[in-house]
DNA sequence: GTCTATAATTAGATAGAC
DNA sequence: GTCTATCTAATTATAGAC
């Protein structure tokens, strides 16, 4: 446990305190590795919460249930996706639509490779519907496909890049980026050794060469 | 345990009796059905047997266990696949290895478009080692990835295609073909009608431009 | 806030009548 | 082969002492 987290009550005003807020991190940090891994059905609490050094009761104390822990996870992995997105596009011109397709291409395949939890979560989740499902599209996911579909038409528009239709896009670039990494347990069985850095860095080249065309330097 | 291990031994010389097969293959398609949605963890083999009409002992009847049905879910499966596949290659001459990793590609897409289930399966089981997978790996999959990787390395050698290293050819080229159909309620949510046969042809096409450079026809 | 105890449900597997 | 009943173990969530 971190300091002073222990017994002291909750003091804050508008803010939990300061030990509420490391168990909470470290209960979500477990939970979307057991989720990552085994799927929201294969994960128990229990798990998550001993491997967060917690008792269980403490998930349903902190969070409502295993469903808002489950969302508290989505939450902080979406937000590092975007972090790690707005990281390389910013260092573009926005009006350089190519460029900010590559830098797309790119914050996901190194986001993919160094927290392959949220893809594997997607796609445990996208196999069945289910309310969790339903949240996860219409709050999260919606809007990304349709940011994603609308650059990629207009870019189809106005350069030469690969013949795909923009409802296409978004698996197809998810699929070729993220596979790889979500199943990196059965990589490493067929030998591959994903997350070399070489090899991260020669997906996202292969990758932006074959959806943008860049074959050539 | 074997077929006719348990209580009334099989009569069948060479193959167990015609209503035995029956069940057993009521309960193998419900139960691939249940681990494609939900995972292995997920499932349920009250369920499973429910939607089969059969009641939950009979799975630990007909088959060893839990494990063993998923087991007999994967082998059929993955002889649909190979069906599916040689349907289409053993039309293209096999000095033609342009026009014979065209036809993989397009059988892959159709396969994984009305069979989903297989790729769900996969993508549940690969993001977390277990005896389950290393199973799957070294029984099933590692000779297709073997076998993949050198039609992609000769077809590299002799042609110009996507500048994609022959390491990386598995992962990508499932994950651009079938993450669309494994995640297909996703895909509803987002408004999209992923079966619809002229989107899956024109999905195949594209993945044959991308992969093998046959933008122009 | 934590932690023990436990309630209520469900899991996979088995025994034995038929 | 089928089906009822049941065993053991695991599940999420809650109650209440501290």
């Amino acid at each position: 446990m971190t300091a002073g987290s222990v017994s002291t009550p909750a003091k804050g005003r508008q803010r939990v305190n300061r030990g509420s807020e490391a168990i909470r991190s470290r209960l979500v940090e477990s939970a979307l590795s057991e989720f990552a891994a085994r799927g929201f059905g294969g994960a128990s609490t229990r798990s998550i919460a001993s491997r967060a050094q917690a008792h269980q009761p403490q998930i349903n104390y902190h969070f409502e249930s295993k469903d808002e822990l489950w969302r508290a996870c989505l939450e902080l992995l979406l937000a590092e996706l975007d972090a790690a997105i707005t990281e390389r596009t910013q260092n573009v011109d926005s009006d350089d639509q190519m460029g900010t397709f590559e830098a797309i291409i790119r914050g996901l395949v190194t986001f993919a490779s160094r927290r392959p939890e949220l893809n594997r979560i997607m796609m445990h989740e996208g196999t069945e519907p289910s309310e969790r499902l339903s949240w996860l599209v219409t709050t999260h996911l919606q809007w990304r496909f349709d940011d994603l579909r609308i650059r990629w038409e207009e870019l189809t528009a106005t350069a030469t890049v690969a013949p795909l239709r923009g409802e296409l896009l978004y698996h197809v670039l998810l699929g070729a980026a993220c596979l790889l990494y979500a199943n990196a347990p059965e990589a490493s069985l067929l030998g591959l050794q994903p997350n070399d850095d070489s090899a991260v860095a020669a997906h996202a080249d292969s990758l932006v060469a074959m959806f943008l065309g860049t074959s050539g330097p």
